[in-house]
DNA sequence: GGCAAATAAATCGCACACGATTTAATCGAA
DNA sequence: TTCGATTAAATCGTGTGCGATTTATTTGCC
């Protein structure tokens, strides 16, 4: 006789099986690994996704820095604003199109890229993965976030 | 002659690179993705989530749920007091120790299951990975998640 | 019993996220 | 050329997250 138990294999909504859950709670676990690094560079955690895109390319609007990062104005102009009063950013109205608002790194905002460089290691040691495990999974996830993104908003 | 590139090899810290960008992007993403599914039911997100445990297991206490989800009672209980003005729970003192909040579903909250059943089938298709593939990375994900939050603090 | 330590929620302050609207600047077609 | 449509940021309101503190209750040790 076989019983009904209270999570049988048919309860699609178990906590435990959602790839939502997963990914919340394993960026949320993240972002915690990320303090206590970031808390001596005197940045959060977004605010250190915005400097590496900087760091890379210098310049940028806020509408391509958020199309990088898949965020709008209503998150990056007081963030940018925070991280203009730090000292790390300047923030200049493009003189050929005035709407356009361009991001420069001060001095002191490219002279922070070499105390955040022995992040990555540190962080990629804390995953307890091999190097192989975590590109793996850098691709599997970066392409997930694509097909979530360009595929239709309910396919109901 | 090789000539410097502006990403080379060594540069560790391109965004594209950082899996917690990849897990960052991805899961807010998912979040999207949810939004014209939860709107019907009347739910944010992590109210979905939280109605997901309460779903599995009815009268939990704030950190007992909290440990299911990771989060705090700086976060759930205001996030818990509009889910009792939504009428989905109940907060009730526990008479035996009246620190503790036990929370129970309404029969509205319990109805509200049955709304929900098809989102997770729904969501599955929209990612477009396989059965295996999914499951393949909800075991990494977990996995991941806990090693980052029982590891060391800095592990400098 | 009585009181310090521990525990459970709640509260406070700050920083994201994001839908929706507003403001300002540019573009484009009649 | 001029005025409506488009575009870029900023603003507004709501809802998380979380470090730090506060309040209320219980526990444990004398």
């Amino acid at each position: 006789m076989t019983r009904q138990r209270r999570t049988p294999d048919t309860d699609w909504l178990a906590l435990d099986r959602q790839l939502c859950f997963a990914l919340y709670s394993a960026s949320h676990a993240m972002t915690r690994a990320y303090l206590p690094l970031l808390a001596p560079l005197g940045l959060t955690y977004p605010q250190y996704l915005v400097m590496l895109v900087l760091w890379q390319q210098d310049g940028l609007t806020v509408s391509q820095l958020g199309e990088r990062l898949t965020l709008d104005s209503a998150t990056l102009t007081p963030l940018l604003k925070r991280l203009e009063t730090a000292g790390h950013v300047q923030r200049l109205r493009d003189t050929a199109d005035e709407r356009r608002l361009r991001l420069q790194l001060t001095p002191a905002g490219r002279a922070l890229r070499s105390r955040a460089l022995h992040i990555p290691t540190t962080l990629a040691a804390a995953t307890g993965c091999g190097l192989d495990q975590l590109s793996s999974l850098v691709q599997q996830l970066s392409a997930l976030r694509d097909r979530l993104s360009t595929a239709p908003p309910t396919t109901a």
